[in-house]
DNA sequence: TTGTTTATTGACTCGTCAATCAACAAAAAA
DNA sequence: TTTTTTGTTGATTGACGAGTCAATAAACAA
């Protein structure tokens, strides 16, 4: 029963999140999305907290799941790198509740030490993954640029959620495939 | 008394936000740090939320003064790009209740339709100054090299805030500003 | 069978907090 | 001086919510 409670409270959890927009949500209206009552929720989360942080690791999990996807399908070392940036604007990611999700964890990551400690390797993984598709073609600039990349994801995927780029992630990923097409073809 | 009244208010709720790091600080707290008691503060603003998004607005006007400023002093068209790439990532934009405010301002433009427009405002501001100054150099280009620089801003900005470009404000702003040489240098 | 672990809940505690209101004080206008 | 407007608060209301607990049931082991 555990591991099946367990993924019902967090998929409630997301799905709660999405819909109001942040952390502001009783466990009572999460447990009773899952079909179960709020006493269970603290049974098998212990507290929130626990619960909130289960849930942005999956949001993580399953993001990661779809970069590893994207890389394993690419060719070539260029395109792994543009893999990498269009598994970020992926449909999936901009469901309401992904959107919530993502910007409550940044609020998050202020004052919580685990949400930190996530939030950092969610963005080392991704600069390491871009750095290692660009060290060949831009050498000692790989560093530079893949850490530029990756905040501009960031950024990009922050306008389109909230911004006048809505519900376009193709034109979003454009732009930031823009930046990385300068970036190689003219080398310093 | 009023003035000086909303203007202690809305400081006191952008410090005790910072020290939250969430929207999550009760209206008599804010009053207390206020000098004041937390009916006056409902006197004056009406409600909790009108006192975000008055906070909102107060932040959102700083930095405009700071670009303003900036603009005013730089020379040239690719100096006022510059410029305004400057002025976002000034010390001023670092202080910890300045970040805890753009975070849970994203959060809230969400589902607080007032918090939406502001920031669509803001962003809108920031493209157009962007592309006035870029026009001349890149011609039709500047809309979308003004974009992807006001996301890349965005996104460099959370980065610095929470992650791994923490505390260099100066490093992120040339990453930014890398985009934009590339951009410059090489036209297609 | 009996004892033990696991699953589950309703009811409750204890605390919090936004918003209201009646009342008081003081300045300004009449 | 009286009246009105403005500034101010303590006390209260009404609601909500996290976490606990005792109790029940059901599977399971000895």
């Amino acid at each position: 029963m555990e591991p099946i409670r367990r993924a019902s409270l967090i998929k409630a959890t997301i799905a709660e999140i999405g819909l109001a927009g942040s952390l502001e949500v009783t466990v009572s209206r999460i447990a009773k999305r899952a079909g179960m009552s709020s006493a269970l929720a603290h049974h098998y989360f212990g507290s929130k907290e626990a619960l909130f942080l289960a849930a942005m690791r999956d949001v993580l999990r399953l993001y990661g799941a779809e970069v590893r996807g994207a890389l394993a399908a690419a060719e070539g070392a260029e395109g792994r790198a543009r893999a990498v940036i269009r598994a970020s604007f992926s449909p999936a990611n901009f469901r309401r509740e992904v959107i919530a999700a993502w910007l409550n964890f940044y609020v998050l990551a202020q004052s919580q030490p685990q949400a930190r400690r996530l939030l950092r390797v969610y963005q080392r993984r991704m600069v390491s993954n871009l750095r290692h598709a660009l060290r060949p073609a831009l050498g000692d600039r790989a560093g530079v640029v893949s850490q530029g990349i990756a905040a501009m994801i960031d950024g990009v995927y922050l306008h389109a959620a909230l911004g006048p780029l809505a519900a376009d992630p193709t034109a979003a990923a454009a732009l930031v495939e823009d930046y990385l097409t300068r970036e190689l073809e003219c080398r310093a």
